[in-house]
DNA sequence: TTGAAAGCGCTAACAA
DNA sequence: TTGTTAGCGCTTTCAA
C-alpha cells in the first residue's frame, strides 16, 4: 500500500489519533495501547509491526494529555528557584533537569524574581498543572508551607537549612561549611574577620553566621563585624563596600555567597587595595563563576548534582513514598587564590 | 451549613473535581466552568457567588490535564537550549519564562548539553507533551528542521543567524555587532586583532567572523589570527593561550562570546600579561559576568528580554498565525576597560 | 440564565 | 492474543 496514498486517506483532518492508527493496521485501539505502551499486555510479534508500521507511516505522536488524565499523571516535575539566571540556581536548575529526564519526567521551570506573592502563585499555578512533583528554592529561609500543604503534591524543600515537619528538605551544613571557611582564614593569620551575609528573613540565626562565629571563637579571634545584603554581585559590591570604609577595617571577609564575592571582589579594587594582600575572601557555593574571577575564590562548594538527583529521586524515583526526611549534604572547601594560597 | 462537614460529605474519595463543585453549588458543571472560565455565558451573580464559595470551601483546583485535552493546547511552551547553566542561556531562559508567565503559559525547560541527539529527543519530546510552541536555541548553526517540521508545531529559531524558509527566527546582526567592536579596537589603536571565533558546524562563515575581517579590511589593518574553541570559559582559556602563544602575538582579541573572553582573561594573566596592557579585549554577548569581571568586559550586548519577548509572542502572543519570518535585533557595544577605555 | 450531554485521546478492566 | 468499552475532568453546543 503507498504510504502517501495511506497517510492522506487516514488523517484528513488534524493529528493523528490511536483510532487511525488502529484502523491503518487493523487492529483495535487497545492493541495500539498495548505497543506504544510495551504492555500491559503482550502482542503477537507480526501484530506488532503492523502497528509500528502504521505508527511510521502516519506519523502519529500520542498525546501526552488524554495520557495525563486518564492517569493522574503529567509525568512532568515543577522547580521554582528565586532566579535562574543566578548561576547557582542555574547550575541547580539543569542538575533538576537531568535528573528528572533520567526517569522520563519534564521539567517545568518557574521564577520567583525574589517576591514571595510570585513564589505563593507559581506553587498554586504548578499545582493546578497536575505536576506530580514540585521543587521549591523558597526566597524565604523558611517558606510558607501552608501553600505546599495545600496543593497536595508531593514536594521536597531545596537549599533548605533545617527540619521542616513532615516536608522533605534537602540542603547543606551551612554552618560547618562556613566554619572550615573561616578557619582557614584563621590558619592564614588574621584576626579581622568580617562576615558578608545574605538577607535574611528568618528569626534565626543562618547556618553561615553560626560557623562563622564559632569558628572565631573557638580561636579565640574576636568577633567581627557583619554585613547584610542581598545574594547578589551588586549586594555585595554593596557589602564589600561598608566592609572596607569601616573603622577597623577586615583583613579577611567570608562572604555568604560566591556572587556577594565577586561584588567584593570589585569593592576591593575600587578602594584600590589587593584580593587577597589586603583584605583575603573566601565564600560560599563553588559556582563554576568563582574559578574564573581574579583571584579565583576560595569557596564552600555544594554537592549541587547530587541534591538535586536525591531531590529528583525523593519525588519519583526511588525514594517516592517514603516517609518525609531531612537530607543534609557535605560541602567541600575549594582552596584557591583569593584567601591567600598560593 | 457547617464547612466542615459538607467538605467531608462531598470530598469522600480523591481530588475535588468540577461535579463535586457543581453539586455542593446545587449548579450543573457547565455553570461552574462558566464561573471559572469568566464564559463564554454570563452567571447570575448570586450564582456565581455560590459557585465561588463551594470553590473555595472544597479547595478545588482545575484539572489542566483535561483542560488541555478538551482544548488541544497544554498552554505550555518548550525551550531547547544547549545549556542553561550558560549565563547567556540562563537569562534567555528566565525571560523567556517571564514573557511566556504574561500570558499564562508554563515553561518547560530542556538541555541539549551540545548534544544533537538529545535536541532531537527533545524536540520530539516537547512534540509530545503537546507543548503550543517551542523555542530552539539549537546546538547547531543550522539545525535540523526536519525535525521541527515533523513536529507540526509552532516553533521559533533562537539565537539563530539567518533565514530559514517557513520559520520564525530571532537572532542578533552578528556582523554588525562584530564589526563595532573590532572598529573599537581599531580606534585604540591595534594592528593585530586575534578573533575567538566558536566551534562552527555550519559550512557559512560566521557573522561574527565576517564582522571581524570587514572591520579590518576596510581600516586596513591586517587580517589576524583566528583560533576556533567552544563557547565556554575553558575554551576561551584555550583559545587564549593558542593566541599568546602564537608567533605575531595579537594586541588585541575580539572573543565571539563573553565566557571565551572570561578564560581569555585567565590565560592572559598566567602568561603574566595584563589586559588591557599588554592585550586589549572585546567580546560578544553582553552577559552579566562580564561586568564584573576584572578588567570588566567591553562588550556587544544581545537585547534578550526584548528577544524572548518577541519570541513568544510570535509563537502564542500578537504574532501567533502572522507568516514565519526572522527578526534581527540590534546589539549595542557596552565600552568598558577591558578594550583600553579609563 | 441554566442544564444535559457529547466528546477530546488514552488506558486498562473485562470479555471473547 | 485481541477487541470492546467505560471513564479520566473539562468545555461548549444545543436545548430548555
Amino acid at each position: 500500500m503507498d504510504p502517501m496514498t495511506s497517510s492522506a486517506l487516514h488523517t484528513p483532518r488534524g493529528p493523528v489519533t490511536r483510532k487511525d492508527v488502529a484502523r491503518y493496521a487493523g487492529v483495535s485501539t487497545a492493541v495500539v495501547s498495548y505497543v506504544v505502551n510495551g504492555g500491559p499486555k503482550r502482542v503477537a510479534p507480526a501484530t506488532e509491526a503492523k502497528v509500528q508500521d502504521a505508527i511510521r507511516v502516519l506519523g502519529y505522536r500520542p498525546n501526552a494529555a488524554a495520557r495525563a488524565l486518564k492517569l493522574g499523571s503529567s509525568e512532568t516535575l515543577g522547580l521554582i528557584v528565586p532566579d535562574n539566571s543566578n548561576p547557582f540556581f542555574s547550575l541547580l536548575a539543569h542538575a533538576v533537569e537531568d535528573a528528572a529526564a533520567d526517569l522520563g519526567y519534564a521539567l517545568v521551570l518557574t521564577n520567583s524574581d525574589g517576591n514571595l506573592a510570585k513564589e505563593r502563585r507559581n506553587i498554586r499555578n504548578l499545582a493546578a498543572r497536575q505536576v506530580d512533583g514540585v521543587l521549591l528554592a523558597s526566597v524565604l529561609f523558611e517558606p510558607d508551607l501552608d501553600d505546599l500543604e495545600k496543593a497536595d503534591i508531593p514536594s521536597v524543600l531545596m537549599n533548605h537549612g533545617r527540619e521542616a515537619a513532615g516536608f522533605n528538605s534537602i540542603g547543606v551544613d551551612l554552618a560547618a561549611g562556613a566554619r572550615i571557611a573561616v578557619e582557614h582564614l584563621i590558619g592564614h593569620g588574621h584576626t579581622r574577620i568580617g562576615l558578608a551575609m545574605g538577607t535574611n528573613v528568618s528569626g534565626e540565626v543562618d547556618g553561615r553566621e553560626r560557623g562563622w562565629l564559632e569558628a572565631l571563637r573557638d580561636a579565640g579571634v574576636p568577633e567581627g563585624q557583619i554585613v547584610h545584603g542581598e545574594f547578589t554581585r551588586p549586594g555585595g559590591h554593596l557589602a564589600g563596600q561598608r566592609l572596607i570604609a569601616s573603622a577597623n577595617r577586615p583583613t579577611a571577609i567570608f562572604a555568604s555567597s560566591d556572587m556577594q564575592a565577586i561584588g567584593i571582589l570589585r569593592a576591593v579594587r575600587e578602594a584600590g587595595l589587593t584580593v587577597p594582600g589586603d583584605i583575603a575572601l573566601a565564600s560560599f557555593d563553588g559556582s563554576v563563576e568563582s574559578e574564573y574571577s581574579w583571584p579565583a575564590l576560595t569557596t564552600v562548594e555544594q554537592p549541587v548534582r547530587a541534591m538535586a538527583e536525591a531531590a529528583v529521586a525523593a519525588l519519583v524515583g526511588a525514594g517516592r513514598g517514603e516517609p518525609a526526611q531531612h537530607r543534609i549534604f557535605p560541602t567541600q572547601l575549594r582552596v584557591r587564590q583569593s584567601c591567600g594560597c598560593p
